[in-house]
RNA sequence: GGGACGUUAGCUCAGCCGGUAGAGCAGCGGACUUUUAAUCCGUUGGUCGCCAGUUCGAAUCUGGCACGUCCUACCA
């Protein structure tokens, strides 16, 4: 076979294309040339039948002997990741959807011509092979090849085979090449996948109602974020993209369906980092005649049950650190929570506002001023103890003055039925018992509004078709949002969130 | 946003005190019928992230810019 061509192949003008072809991928290009003048060069006619998990789960057991007595025809199909040619034989590795193959390939058995076709075969290509099953002499099963195929041809090299992709923007600008060369890759994201199965499993067999509501909202609400803002032109009107499916989910409780969630994303506009992706994965559930004590049992019942399923234990090692999510989730108040890691501090320095103010100020940590004492606790709480929760614990007692969507204690006012569980030192579910007092509702609006015109970019649009909504009558409800990409961290232990979202957002250029 | 570090062949990486570029893998040519990161022989391949500056001379030193990784800040 011929590799060369007439004419100098000539370089993409495409400006918009960054890729210009090197030596490698102009030596592809002829091969694929050449195959589109003998014949069909993407021929789709291919019958695969066989994989290769299936052949090993059935047959990795069989003795040589008996594979030569039961002469298994296959056929099968997949990325040729590892080639090795010796001659009038050569031994080829592909790869489908659930692991890999070899084959072999001899001149015996297929002829001489396929044999010097595939010796040109670049790794990357995708091969088709019929054969019967064997085992070679160090004992591994693979297809004595009678027929081979080129399927489909690669352009581009693969990564180097035995290091494969390394750098990390590659993996995630690229994804499709982290997931061809690491296996770590694709072992995560069938996590992620089978953990969204079992949330959803979950929920449906606690006769949950699974609902989609609205990504284009006319008012953004549900969260205290900054909204991506896009425009309608038939409408042309001022559109927000979703910040959290909160009040939606609630008319929908308000309406009659009593057990609804929602798994879908969130869009925030704020910055990048290893625990944040402007587009993020939460499941939101709401719960008629339930409140927050309830929903605190039944997330635990949740993560136990999904580490089970997923992970098969309820024992997890997080960056090097273990955590058994089968103990019973710590439950601690904000103070609490403060003097377990800092027992310095007195139950009247907690409540002493000018106290929390002056040691806010010496730890230069961050806080509002003006708060109340509830927002000055949850401050200090921020700074000193929020990172060293590692083991599952749910916070209490949040003030009413950063819950605006929560129902306020009745025995202890400015005080919210609300909790926040923290995993990792990281937050990872908010829930609270709704509040449906209209009237409530609407003052906590006003004092949002005000806070906005204050200057608070982060403080709630008032929404009065929400507050028509619980006019109407809103049910004694619980509700929670819970992080399903850091859930996936923790489960996958993942240090950052781009290694479990597949296309995570990153500046464009490079 | 702030700090530290990084960017050299398609990939993984060397490159010292400044003298104009190296290896392995991949590719190409050759040998080889049970290899498995196959092996052996030969060989092609580079805008050293970009732009300035210093210098006789810059991958190397200086400044700026771009992008990334990690830490940090906000959040879920």
């Amino acid at each position: 076979m011929t590799t060369q061509t007439s004419q100098p192949l000539q370089p993409n003008e495409n400006e918009q294309s960054d890729v210009h072809d090197n030596q490698i991928v102009a030596e592809r290009r002829a091969k694929l040339s050449t195959l589109r003048q003998t014949g069909i060069a993407f021929p789709n006619d291919f019958a695969r039948l066989h994989l290769s998990g299936e052949l090993h789960s059935e047959y990795s057991e069989k003795t040589a002997e008996e594979l030569e007595a039961l002469a298994i025809q296959v056929s099968v199909a997949g990325r040729m990741m590892l080639k090795r040619v010796m001659g009038k034989a050569s031994f080829a590795t592909i790869q489908d959807m659930n692991g890999r193959i070899q084959l072999f390939i001899s001149n015996n058995d297929t002829g001489e011509a396929p044999h010097a076709a595939f010796k040109h075969y670049d790794l990357g290509d995708i091969l088709g092979a019929s054969g019967v099953l064997f085992k070679t002499k160090t004992g591994e099963l693979s297809v004595r090849v009678t027929s081979l195929r080129l399927l489909t041809k690669s352009l581009r090299p693969l990564p180097e085979k035995f290091h494969g992709l390394t750098d990390q923007e590659q993996k995630y600008r690229q994804r499709y090449i982290d997931l061809i060369t690491n296996e770590e890759t694709r072992k995560t994201f069938i996590t992620r996948s089978k953990v969204i199965q079992a949330i959803r499993e979950f929920f449906l067999r606690h006769d949950y109602l699974e609902v989609e509501t609205p990504m284009l909202h006319p008012i953004p609400g549900g969260a205290s974020a900054k909204p991506f803002v896009t425009h309608h032109n038939a409408l042309d009107m001022e559109m927000f993209l979703r910040i959290a499916p909160e009040l939606y989910l609630k008319r929908l409780v308000v309406g009659g369906f009593e057990k609804v969630f929602e798994i879908n994303r969130n869009f925030r506009n704020e910055g990048l980092s290893t625990r944040h992706n402007p587009e993020f994965t939460m499941i939101e559930f709401y719960e008629a005649y339930r409140d927050y004590k309830y929903l605190m049992d039944f997330t635990e019942n949740l993560f136990r049950e999904v580490a089970r399923k997923v992970l098969g234990t309820t024992v997890i090692s997080y960056q090097g650190k273990e955590l058994d999510l089968g103990q019973p989730f710590h439950r601690l108040t904000i103070n609490q929570a403060i003097q377990k890691y800092h027992p310095q501090f007195s139950d009247e320095q907690l409540n002493d506002r000018e106290f929390l103010l002056s040691e806010l100020q010496d730890l230069k940590a961050k806080h509002k001023p003006d708060d109340g004492l509830g927002g000055l606790q949850l401050s200090l709480f921020e700074e000193l103890s929020e990172h060293l929760l590692f083991e599952p614990t749910f916070i209490v007692d949040y003030p009413v003055e950063v819950s605006p969507l929560a129902r306020a204690s009745d025995s202890r006012p400015g005080i919210t039925e609300r909790f926040e569980l923290f995993i990792v030192g990281r937050e990872i579910a908010n829930g609270f018992s709704e509040l449906n007092d209209p009237e409530d509702q609407e003052a906590r609006f006003d004092a949002q509004v005000a806070a906005k015109d204050a200057g608070d970019e982060e403080a709630m649009f008032k929404d009065n078709d929400y507050i028509r909504a619980l006019e109407h009558g809103l049910p004694p409800t619980a509700g929670e949002g819970i992080g399903i990409d850091r859930l996936v961290m923790l489960l996958t232990d993942a240090a950052s969130i781009r290694d479990v979202i597949l296309f995570p957002h990153m500046r464009p250029g490079a």
